[in-house]
DNA sequence: TTGTAGGCGTTATCAT
DNA sequence: ATGATAACGCCTACAA
């Protein structure tokens, strides 16, 4: 049941406490030349008037609005909330707000988001894509910043903040090595991805630092699915590949595998350890044993781009594409042979 | 590379089409009283400077800033951006954008958020809390209208839009039933969760209009897990209870429930038909066989909380808890017998 | 220390 | 049909 009152302005405060809009103003923001007792009158007014200010008519005049906004295509958030929610810590949730649209993988759509967001003066904005590939750009010679995070665009003149794909590869093929593990196959997804292309040539790469190779000799690419990690995981078994360790490119894919694994009456890790790719709770916690998996650090993502942001406000922007390391989290799945 | 450049005002439009700031209005607004040559004119002029309006100067005068607040609680975002994405729609994506805080489970930012989106006149306000069970509401007498999704407000006196979980427990049964089930159990998550008795409640009353009762006798509640799901089928199996088909309280705790029978020698759906609920993806469709599962519908949620608050900007706003019906989507794991 | 005045970009009213 | 002008709510010179 609103109360269907027109908010108080800062007209309204000054009349109550029997100042001018000027004097209100300054007491209410700090400012200087205010002598202690009105401002404290002024502030017992606002209280009293339950007075905030109109964020809108200062934007107007600061010429900033201390909105941010993201355009994304994540139909299911996974994506950019925590892109969302590492922005809004590095902004200061009290000073800068977040408009989000989804663009539902529609250009038209897109386009459509991206005049709003505009017409709304956003002070800039953050692109997030669906696929870690490279995707189209927004558009050049915006009147604000763009940053895109998690698909970089496909023009080198934007700034894209990406994972770190090579070094995520090679990371988790350390940690297996680290528990003791020589006979690692990758049973990864659609090899069309640049992502999966990325992460397993840092596999390779780390393998051979360490003198190994990969158990069957090549990566095994497929889907991103859980059907994929169980019928690749079968294959593997069925040639009698020597195996102690499995680096899936997703959590789905490791929930497929552990289920063949196990199918095959192997233990997981005793017999062959398993390791994930996206940290994704739902999958992980609830897997048996808990799965190890491999954090894209999408808080830190959205951190990093709201800073580039805040740097462009003030000087230029940064082009290319920057990469930004993962990290593993450890847990039962790939403890110690 | 942003071009630095102050965007386009209406003032260089005029003066660029050689008219007045007001014709100009007119003429882009699509108002009468503009002689189609000036209109012309003035839109060759708009498209020459990329005009695009200031919709906060706009929103300054009408008093409207077409935007409204969506305040989740949900970390995830897998409730916030269906119920975004239905609000967008029934808004129309257009004339209303959404500034999306989440709150993290924490009542202070909460707070924090909900000041800022007021100081930025939102239009009016969606609050969707993180599990299905009253919550807190954010304060009466606010300026602008709000609506609880998802999770209805302790106020009688706000205006909540919720699942009918009740009917979507009968829902359930009806849909076993109707594909000839006769020995039903229910499997479900924490018993303190209302939803969970709710469902559990309309589960029982449809089965008692088919003269049928649990199998089992009772309702089995547990947790929200996988885990659990397991270990309850487990149970059922181990005392013999006859069974064709179990209803899930979530689609986590059906796949432990699919895991659980097949690693009985069970068929899904041969043997027993399996039932999830939510509907969430990524477990129905990578599960074996793909889960049928009951939707909550809320893309629904957010367009009806939408249509609520259009409805308030003129005229009042409701009270009480609606109850919006859920829907069943049939896949393999629940086909005849 | 305080108040007056101008302007941010738009729209609406009322003359012309 | 067109244009001048006054809001909308706020901030920031500058004047008092």
């Amino acid at each position: 049941m609103p109360a269907e009152q027109r908010p108080a302005t800062l007209h309204d405060v000054a009349r109550l406490s029997g100042v001018s809009v000027a004097t209100a103003s300054k007491a209410l923001n700090g400012r200087e030349h205010v002598s202690a007792a009105t401002r404290e009158a002024v502030r017992k007014a606002a209280e009293m008037l339950a007075y905030s200010p109109n964020t809108l008519a200062r934007g107007l005049v600061a010429g900033r609005t201390g909105m941010i906004g993201l355009l994304t295509s994540d139909l299911e958030g996974r994506l950019s909330i925590p892109i969302l929610m590492g922005a809004e810590d590095a902004f200061g949730a009290d000073r800068t707000s977040v408009l989000l649209c989804d663009a539902r993988g529609d250009a038209i759509r897109e386009g459509h988001h991206l005049r709003t967001l505009l017409s709304r003066r956003v002070d800039g904005l953050i692109v997030v894509g669906a696929r870690p590939d490279p995707r189209p750009s927004i558009g050049r010679d915006l009147p604000v910043p763009v940053v895109y995070a998690y698909a970089p665009s496909a023009d080198p003149d934007d700034l894209s903040l990406v994972s770190d794909n090579v070094a995520a590869g090679r990371l988790g093929i350390r940690h297996l090595v680290e528990v003791g593990r020589r006979r690692i196959a990758h049973i990864t997804g659609d090899p069309s991805y640049g992502a999966a292309q990325d992460r397993a040539r840092g596999a390779r790469d780390e393998l051979a630092e360490h003198g190994l190779r990969l158990a069957g000799d090549r990566v095994l690419f497929g889907a991103w699915s859980e059907a994929w990690g169980r019928s690749a995981t079968r294959m593997l078994l069925t040639q009698r590949t020597a195996v102690d360790a499995i680096f899936a490119g997703s959590d789905q894919i490791a929930r497929g595998v552990i289920d063949a694994l196990h199918g095959a009456g192997l233990e997981v890790p005793g017999d062959v350890a398993v390791l994930g790719f996206d940290n994704w709770e739902i999958f992980t916690t609830s897997s048996t044993p808990p799965l190890s998996s491999i954090d894209m650090n999408l808080e830190t993502l959205g951190r990093v781009a709201a800073e580039r942001l805040l740097a462009a406000f003030d000087g230029r922007l940064g082009s290319g594409v920057e990469q930004l390391p993962c990290r593993l989290i450890p847990r039962e799945s790939t403890t110690a042979a």
